[in-house]
DNA sequence: CTTCAACAATCAGGATATTCATAGGAAAGT
DNA sequence: ACTTTCCTATGAATATCCTGATTGTTGAAG
């Protein structure tokens, strides 16, 4: 799950950051209207943290862009107490939740946990492709109730190819996403490969994959 | 897609060429006004990234010339932070954004990806001839629903060829905007020749291909 | 109408580049 | 300290690309 976090406070960022990343989210971090709009535009997200005071303008002029776009994703409006008249005009907008400074960190977990389920529907903790079946909440894999044990690296890259399935995904998006910043990793290396390949020898235990596929000099895609 | 990389500091030049290469774009690296504004002359790139500080004058003249001769290359101005005074000037100059060092490198793909998406016009991310469907996203060719299972090159081929339907191609402008180097190819050789043939080939099995034409003399035209 | 020269199409193989496969050592977690 | 996971390094396998020779086509000149 990618979490869009549009927070000018470098602080409260860093440290939602964090938080969310250990509870398994891949988070990227943009602290202007600007470069919120660009980045949601671009990537798909499931779910945007956003802050009303930015620097560039309201955080609901993101709000209206973004669900004008019609994407799909979740958005929970952060707020300081102060602003809390904004919450009819936000919740008119569109914004899924709210959430008022100061919070806790469990207490926006619980909420965007609750949030990006209602937003994909139900089937959210469990994507399914060819038999398998992936369960997003405890980082399990199955094939007719079989189970298969994956290593998180294989996992987040199995559920980041089925979440987008039918699209090539590259190298690059792949790293992005697993492993989050592209910069600390060396870029001439293979070990994608060497993951996308143990991936494969495991799942392949079980039943065909022909439908895993690799696309020469671009990436991998998951048909369905 | 082409970009001109206009950038006297090497290290970041060869990173920006890395990283914008792996996603998908061909890169061109001018590290002077003068070089710059030669490749922009010769050659047609959809982006430019410019620096303003380079050696032998400023960026913004770079800029001016451009826009003088109404090319339709989106060009996004990169800045150190003490510079920030000249945004407004280069704003007017007619830069399409800007970004200011040091920044994150998706960054500035959500950025380049946004103006040329506005500049040229298309959020096009399939194209239709005879029946033909490209989706350029996930580099997939099919015919009613039979996918067509092109090469990187035959891809790139085609997809050129109708991006620019109606109007002859010829094999430069082929081998540089799928090779983006001229000079790294040997000129007196036939192998786009071969590499149309091998495209028409498949396109070929699925239905009559008389609208993919030779221009004796010229290159190649898609009609639709 | 025929000939000729320039150009394009075709084809097969060898050269190149990318991906696959494997193993071993580093790093992280228990 | 032990186990698991991750990354690096290397050669093998394979898909793609390019070369060069040959055949086919076009259009202009005679």
């Amino acid at each position: 799950m990618n979490i869009l976090i549009v927070e000018d406070t470098k602080e409260l960022a860093v440290e939602l950051i964090d938080y969310l990343s250990k509870s398994g989210y891949i988070c990227k971090w943009a602290a202007t209207c600007e470069s919120a709009l660009e980045e949601a535009e671009v990537n798909q997200y499931d779910a945007m943290l956003l802050d009303l005071g930015l620097p560039d303008g309201s955080g609901f002029d993101v709000l209206k862009s973004v669900r004008k776009a019609k994407s799909k994703m979740a958005v929970i409006v952060i707020t300081a107490r102060g602003e809390l008249d904004d919450k009819i005009n936000g919740l008119e907008l569109g914004a899924d939740d709210y959430l008022t400074k100061p919070f806790a960190l469990t207490e926006l977990g619980a909420r965007l946990y609750a949030v990006i389920r209602r937003i994909h529907g139900f089937a959210v903790n469990e994507l399914d492709v060819h038999g398998f079946k992936i369960q997003l909440q405890d980082y399990k894999v199955s094939f007719k109730e079989n189970p298969i044990a994956l290593t998180k690296k294989e996992f987040d890259i199995f559920q980041y190819l089925v979440l987008n399935k039918n699209r090539v995904i590259t190298r690059l998006q792949l790293t992005e996403h697993v492993w989050g910043d592209v910069l600390e990793v060396s870029s001439d290396s293979n070990f994608i490969d060497v993951h996308v390949r143990n991936l494969r020898k495991k799942l392949d235990k079980h039943a065909s994959i022909e439908w895993f596929e690799t696309v020469r000099n671009v990436g991998y895609r998951i048909i369905s």
